[in-house]
DNA sequence: GATATTTTTGCACCCGCGTGCAAGAAAGTT
DNA sequence: AACTTTCTTGCACGCGGGTGCAAAAATATC
């Protein structure tokens, strides 16, 4: 038997179909020069065989794997989940496939990425966060990786491909509903303060309120996006100042933040929401729609940006211009 | 220049070394019989070239790709992000990559476990849920699959391996912490019910109240572990009902429910959590210790049932007796 | 110093499939 | 019918490395 182990090749299946082994393969090319009656035999052999041609042997041949790598490190943030079930279907719509790789274990992270490069993976997507220079350069060092791309962040390295959405559109229009709502003594809750690939999500309202208000204001920036981390932040900040010391709102830098934010406000401080002190988000994360939260926030367009990191991988990506996708408000209670 | 693509094979590293292709891999296998000089010489030489053995061929060579493919079905339970978390991480320690697969579009879930199988992953692991009966016949199917692994979850078929805690032991320790709480009234919300990889929560809590109170109490099942979705059915379905008619507790399947569950209870129903209605989770999701929700509910010892995961790929599993980790009650105020 | 052992190394062949080219078959021309 | 042109097909060789065995080198034995 020749199937005992497990493997029908397309050897197999030629004999079976009474043609060569090439013959066999070029039935699976879509612009193959092949007849049509020579695929037929080779399908309805493969079938009857249960013959399905070999990504391994493929991707070795050919020097295309079909496989993305997907970084994360911060999983905390539900955010996360969002974002890897979005690009997992969408990529895999494209004949993609997606190596999960954790690299929130500072030491095993190099080790984890050499590891992926050495599978050959067309192209290493980035949505972690706290990524310091030393794991991008380490990524970029990998020289089997082809392609590097920061998903939902900017990033400086040029070696980088970046997509995401417009933190400057998306937060002018956060400053406005902010400040239109009435709410004038604001502080910005950020995320960590990273350099390579970052969010411009802080200067940008800093800047636009300073604009807008006249004055700049407060931020405070939190070790990672974890809920807990804002949550004994803003309590150990806030705890016992009198209400005019506090700000009126938190503008957080997503919504992992956000609901610490709420949290501490409310179990800590004893305060309402948005009552006391308003809370903004970013991100639009499932739970930011439970009634407990009702958290307004700003919803990225993850779709469209799967869409475009596609097409980056195919190489018809137009041009360099892939940060300036637009989301949108999606206001709630909280603020 | 040999390295123009980006490549360097065992090859270069050979005439660089001045030995042969087959004594520079010798020198990456541990147990290979090669002289110290040899090695020293390799590794001085595939240093100064940055070379890295491919895993691509080697998988091809050996049939063994060190991949995992784990299937994902339920992203809106929060639970997954932990689990993914804890399992790529010890996988990555043990030298296993993982593929994550999205089965959550029924009608991909086959293809994507076609494609995994193509890469001859070394093993499938399912965390998902509402792996019907097809799903898992397919998977079997795969021939290329070598092992089929259900995850956290109870498996029917015989062909299959599954890794869990011992449902009967920590809904018995559940149900008693219940009844010694002095709750009577319960009723169960259950998840999807699935035939082929299940929980037994809901079984074992139903007959060991009936053995503890006398009484069977009701069950509700929600169509999916999404806290949404409870948070329908039961604002639905107790709306408007006077307290008598009310339960004292709702004991949920899993955390993702429960949270459900303690927001319809407040927003909807507009009772107390646990004066009115207690509620208990199972699973320890990060957001269970938020003080907005704390929950009382149960973790799985995940970082011993990923171990004993390993084991199993690596084929030092003793037996067959994986259903029976013990994790432990986290009593909080929510019950 | 010659022979028997053991260690190290090289090599042919294989994993399953892709590519480019040349031979063979089919279709089109006059 | 003989000859072109076009479509199909087969094949050598390559992708990068693993395996088992035999040749070569190093070490041990008498």
């Amino acid at each position: 038997m020749k199937d005992q182990d497990g493997s029908i090749t397309a050897d197999d299946v030629a004999v079976l179909a009474g043609v060569s082994r090439w013959t066999v393969n070029r039935a699976y090319k879509k612009e193959a020069s092949i007849s049509v009656k020579s695929r037929e035999k080779v399908m309805k052999a493969a079938e009857t065989l249960g013959y399905v041609p070999d990504l391994l042997a493929t991707s070795l041949a050919t020097d295309r794997t079909n496989l993305v790598a997907l970084l994360v490190d911060d999983f905390a943030n539900p955010h996360k989940l969002v974002m890897m079930e979005r690009l997992t279907r969408i990529l895999r719509k494209s004949g993609y496939d997606t190596l999960l790789v954790n690299t929130s274990d500072e030491e095993d992270a190099s080790a984890a990425l050499l590891n992926a490069s050495q599978r050959r993976v067309d192209a290493a997507v980035l949505i972690g966060v706290s990524f310091n220079d030393q794991s991008l350069e380490a990524a970029l060092g990998a020289k089997r990786v082809k392609k590097l791309i920061v998903f939902a962040r900017m990033s400086g390295n040029d070696n980088t491909i970046s997509i995401c959405c417009d933190d400057s559109a998306s937060m002018t229009a956060l400053t406005q509903y902010v400040f239109s709502a009435g709410y004038r003594n604001p502080v910005f809750i950020a995320g960590p303060q990273t350099q390579s690939a970052h969010l411009q999500r802080k200067e940008v309202f800093l800047s636009q309120w300073e604009r807008t208000a006249g004055k700049r204001p407060d931020f405070l920036p939190v070790g990672s996006y974890d809920p807990k981390m804002a949550y004994d932040l803003i309590a150990k900040t806030f705890r016992g100042l009198a209400k005019s010391e506090l700000p009126d709102v938190l503008v957080c830098e997503n919504d992992a933040l956000a609901m610490g934010a709420i949290d501490a406000i409310r179990y800590e401080l004893g305060l309402q929401v948005p009552g006391d002190i308003a809370v903004t988000g970013f991100d639009d994360v499932p739970q930011a729609a439970s009634p407990h939260y009702e958290l307004t926030t700003y919803r990225q367009p993850l779709t469209d940006m799967a869409k475009a990191l596609v097409d980056v991988l195919e190489g018809k990506s137009n041009s360099k211009d892939l940060n300036t996708f637009l989301g949108r408000l999606v206001t709630r209670e909280s603020a």
